[in-house]
DNA sequence: CCTAGTGTTATATTTATCTATTACAATATA
DNA sequence: TATATTGTAATAGATAAATATAACACTAGG
């Protein structure tokens, strides 16, 4: 994986597990790799992972058990309460930083719908996502 | 001004000054506040300040001229081809972040417009910008 | 009971960032 | 020619983040 060396790794790897919680490769209730192993696909420290995790534990995402493993929380409630929060959070960030860049409402969905659309030709050769 | 505390200090103040830039806020050869008056504009420490502009005179977008101030650069060129690189780098890291958490093509668009129509009956009491 | 695998914690070291402070270099102006 | 204002640079100290390393705590399985 590779990290933006302007943000605490520790911070994007809860990113991360958002991530996959989002698109569904971690499933509730699903268990995690060991912290180790995560670790070494990461290439990075163990604390640096375990970081992350304690964070996410905390606020109720994961759900540690010692000697067994770090598993997805099986609340679908709160994992649907944190789906929202976050694409609010980054419909916010996205628009904030494009309204930033002097641009208006309008130019902001016609920019976005054009981008994506440019998106599409220069990917159309290949099986991508 | 208030920081992200996730993000080096010095970064965000060069993002400001794009912004500034992109809103006209900050014209083409136009002089800059000093940056000992910038550092307390900010609540920040000249040498941040001192790193921030360096980088940003390094790529030209801004023109240093010892004894008299800093100055943004005359180069209307430079300035348009900076403004285009800022849009593109913004809507692709907003589209990927809101395709991270698997949302399709269709689904960022028309989340994005049921946000900026929510938003506008947020604010639509005040004269907000 | 022992061992392997798991999470957890602690210490020391390094690096990047930010700060405070001081000094130097160039320009404008009184 | 002074003096103030500007940018620039250097030093030293503080803090946060990441690392390497080691140890501890719990669980499962032979």
């Amino acid at each position: 994986m590779k990290f933006d060396d302007k943000v605490p790794i520790y911070y994007q790897i809860k990113q991360h597990v958002y991530h996959e919680m989002m698109t569904g490769a971690l499933q509730p209730g699903a268990k995690l790799p060991a912290v180790r192993q995560l670790a070494l696909d990461l290439t990075v420290n163990v604390n640096t992972v375990q970081r992350a995790l304690s964070e996410l534990i905390a606020e109720g995402t994961l759900v540690s058990q010692r000697g067994k493993g770090n598993f997805v929380t099986s609340d679908q409630e709160l994992i649907a309460r944190l789906k929202e929060t976050l694409i609010m959070t980054q419909l916010a960030v996205a628009y904030d930083q494009l309204h930033g860049l002097n641009m208006s409402d309008d130019e902001i969905i016609t920019s976005m719908q054009r981008y994506i659309k440019q998106r599409e030709v220069q990917t159309d050769d290949s099986i991508n996502d």
